[in-house]
DNA sequence: TTCATGCTTGCAAAGTTTTGAATATGTAGA
DNA sequence: TCTACATATTCAAAACTTTGCAAGCATGAA
């Protein structure tokens, strides 16, 4: 029954691109819209070499596509629906977090998820 | 804004306790039902000491619990949801297997989702 | 042409994870 | 007690990933 392994390795292959702090941040960056190269180094604060390399990979395992105008490259995701999926997995973050109020979690949820309420507001602690 | 990052950073560390195919075999085994480390190792025919390992790992960040029952050492999932989100994770290899089919895929996510219907009859191609 | 811009690629060093094997611990039964 | 069993832990080697930097292509404008 080797197709359950093979499954597995793929799910893993999968799970590993995802697994990097920047590129979890990109997707969230393209998932409000494309951009191109520099706006993404500028918005994750990174040499855009580094953001290349990454956008490579993500690129060579089918999450992004790149498109020229002019000299940019306009990046965006191919399966936008890739972004909710990774929201979800903060269900299973809440007990883990090293520094990392429930607060961070449900304002990043937010981020993600609806529009950008910046900062949440000053809130002593949530439970409703 | 430094919160973004940092639950960037946490999420980054959810997905790479998930991306290795032994421990999302282990968890897919797991979700049926609490196992004692050895069945664990014939179900995935794999070492008690490697298993034991990821076992470990997966313990730390508390993905899984032990109860001691005898000198088995009986594991479960601390949040069985997790597995449904794994399975979710299915919708995103369609396009980039190598070396697996879409029947494949299809009777993977059965093995998870539902019963056990062990090899799917061997239909030509599955488009329905 | 030449130049600047925007991005990509290559490479070695540093860091991390995985693996296998050996050794240790804890429990049950003789 | 001693022995067998079930699992955990430790350690080093191998494999893999990430990083930083320098050099390399394209494109567009002068």
């Amino acid at each position: 029954m080797p197709s359950r392994n093979l499954v597995a390795k793929e799910l893993a292959e999968l799970f590993k691109i995802v697994a990097h702090p920047d590129r979890i941040r990109l997707i969230e960056e393209l998932r409000a819209s494309q951009k191109d190269v520099n706006s993404l180094a500028d918005a994750l604060d990174l040499p855009a070499s580094r953001v290349s390399q990454h956008l490579s990979l993500m690129r060579a395992h089918r999450f992004v596509e790149d498109e020229r105008e002019g000299r940019k490259h306009i990046y965006k995701l191919v399966q936008p629906e890739i972004a909710d999926w990774i929201v979800e997995g903060l269900d299973f973050i809440e007990g883990r977090m090293r520094g990392l109020s429930p607060r961070d979690i449900k304002s990043a949820r937010a981020l993600w998820t609806g529009g950008d309420p910046a900062s949440t507001p000053p809130t002593t602690d949530v439970n409703s």
